[in-house]
RNA sequence: GGCCCCAUCGUCUAGAGGCCUAGGACAUCGGAUUUUCAGUCCGAGAACUGGGGUUCGAAUCCCCAUGGGGUCACCA
């Protein structure tokens, strides 16, 4: 069997969509699980933007996941250029080809008889097919229309007389009746190319094997697949896998209606946490990074492994169980005929736990280098002290499977806040200091026990804590709240014992006394 | 509307005629452990869209209905 060569064709839009990544990721997966070539060609046809920065962002999430391309932008390759805009003297010999051969031709109407007759079409519900008149002119008469510049398209001529098919490898035969289509348009009047037939010239020139793309191509195939045959091309294998839709609907995820997707509870909290972090970060909000973008992922700390495994996962299985899969283990074990049919929701809980998971599977050192950067950008900008060395590596290991994503550091300002910078949770420290009449005796027995500077670490306090309960006949439990919400303001968090210790002395005894301040 | 696709727990899925009184995971709800939270352990509830066939036997095959979706550009 001959190599397998795989594509992802993204246009340059400035962001790299999630359910476009696991377009990608499928692409790349049959690619690698098959030792062929996985290639990344740039669809940049309308040239109005600038295509270098809106390609940054897609480039970046392949990397950050760790996909590599074997020929596109960049790494080149043997079958250049990668780029639509360049491919222009292609286009034009292949339409040059298929005029020659007659299975394209002029045509000559003007766009508005062209919409005349479409909605005249509609409007006795009948199905549309273009009318065909520019096929009556002699060549005389049509080389005469040419010589005089006469704007002119150049159409597929579809044989009506025929289906087409194609044999999906995910939706099975698949048929339309050639008599219900409107001759393609390949070559606009001002000498540019449609992307139904850029694409087709481009599968065969860089000799894809398999085609996989999302279902709505599907009806785009039956165009593709006649002009493969009249260019002469062996057909690719065609695999529509199904979209991505928003959780508990059955739409397609798209960013346009960002708003609805906010008011999905599961999305929620996505876009909530983005508001919550970002602005900290000073990367805008949850409308420059939504959850629709795999960017969004990274900037807050999601590990590639999660989000691989979630895509991965999303329509696709190896059995009736495994629900794990490293980047290796997907490529070992993906295969087209397990692709599911059915559109999949994107399930935030789901990603929630894969990467939880992964996170679990991280040394320290990782989740040290992984939270690291989150803590500088709070030093640089919302005033953090810088933490002591050993601070950050105790928290990490303190936080154990709190950590469910990086950024999830941020959640612990009260280890690199100075004192009177603490902010407290007001209702719960109401609750469990000020209206609890006990508190005041707790905390200032607490403070008095405290033990000495030089063995101030996690065993003393542990120490501190049950010798002081014992000492009052009190039960941790009874105790622990009020300490907990003077020392970090907060009503959960790591174990009281580690909070103290990495705390230190000082700082324990200062926002302790200065809780003991509100107590009557 | 035409054409095309799809249809198993709330969600992601297993199931390619008997192994299905339908399995797993996430989520949910109990209970246990614990100093809060997280976690962990144990447990529970939760699905074959409907109707016809075919067959000794159908979640699995066929037909119809219903529902959902995609697509109908000189967009990509």
């Amino acid at each position: 069997m001959s190599t397998v060569r795989t594509r992802f064709a993204p246009s340059p839009t400035g962001y790299m969509h999630i359910g476009g990544m696991r377009t990608a990721l499928f692409n790349w997966l049959w690619a690698r699980h098959n030792g062929g070539q996985f290639i990344l060609r740039i669809d940049d046809t309308d040239q109005e933007r600038n295509v270098a920065e809106a390609l940054e962002p897609i480039f970046r999430a392949f990397r950050w996941l760790g996909l590599d391309w074997d020929e596109g932008p960049d790494v080149g390759g043997p079958h250049g250029p990668y780029y639509q805009s360049q491919c222009g003297d292609l286009y034009q010999a292949a339409i040059d080809r298929l005029l020659a051969d007659g299975h394209a031709y002029r045509d000559f109407e003007p766009p508005a008889e062209t919409q005349r007759q479409r909605e005249a079409a509609e409007k006795e519900k009948r199905t549309y097919v273009n009318s065909r008149q520019s096929l009556e002119l002699s060549d005389s008469q049509r080389s005469d229309l040419v010589a005089q510049g006469t704007p002119h398209v150049v159409r597929l001529l579809v044989p009506r007389d025929r289906k087409v098919a194609i044999d999906d490898v995910v939706r099975g035969h698949v048929e339309w009746d050639c008599a219900l289509m409107p001759d393609p348009v390949l070559c606009r009047s001002n000498g540019t190319f449609l992307y139904n037939f850029a694409t087709v010239v481009d599968d065969a020139r860089l000799q894809i094997s398999h085609v996989i793309r999302a279902e709505e191509h599907l009806t785009n195939t039956a165009v593709q697949a006649l002009l493969h045959e009249a260019l002469g091309n062996p057909l690719p294998v065609f695999a529509h896998i199904p979209f991505i839709t928003a959780p508990g609907s059955t739409k397609k995820l798209s960013k346009r209606d960002l708003q609805k997707l906010r008011s999905s509870p599961q999305l929620k909290k996505l876009f909530d946490r983005a508001d919550e972090v970002f602005p900290k970060l000073g990367l805008g909000d949850s409308t420059a990074l939504s959850p629709v973008m795999v960017e969004y992922y990274e900037r807050l700390g999601y590990l590639p492994a999660g989000v691989l495994n979630a895509l991965g996962r999303l329509g696709w299985s190896l059995d009736d169980k495994t629900e794990y899969f490293s980047r290796a283990e997907l490529v070992a074990g993906f295969t087209l005929d397990r692709i599911v049919k059915k559109p999949a929701g994107f399930d935030a809980d789901k990603l929630a736990s894969y990467q939880a998971h992964w996170m679990n599977q991280l040394s320290l050192e990782e989740k040290l280098a992984g939270c690291r950067p989150f803590v500088d950008a709070m030093v640089e900008r919302e005033g953090w002290v810088v933490p002591s060395e050993e601070t950050l590596p105790k928290l990490i290991a303190a936080l154990g499977d709190r950590l469910k994503v990086f950024s999830d550091v941020l959640d612990y300002p009260e280890f690199f806040v100075l004192d009177e910078k603490l902010v407290r949770d007001e209702k719960a420290f109401r609750q469990r200091v000020i209206d609890t009449p006990e508190a005041k005796a707790i905390l200032s027995g607490f403070v008095a026990a405290c033990p000495s500077e030089e063995s101030f670490d996690v065993a003393a306090c542990e120490q501190w804590l049950h010798q002081f309960a014992e000492a009052q006949g009190l039960k941790l439990g009874q105790i622990v709240h009020a300490i907990r919400l003077s020392v970090t303001g907060r009503p959960a968090g790591v174990g009281l014992a580690e909070t103290l210790a990495l705390l230190g002395r000082e700082r324990c005894l200062t926002r302790l006394n200065e809780a003991l301040g509100h107590v009557a």
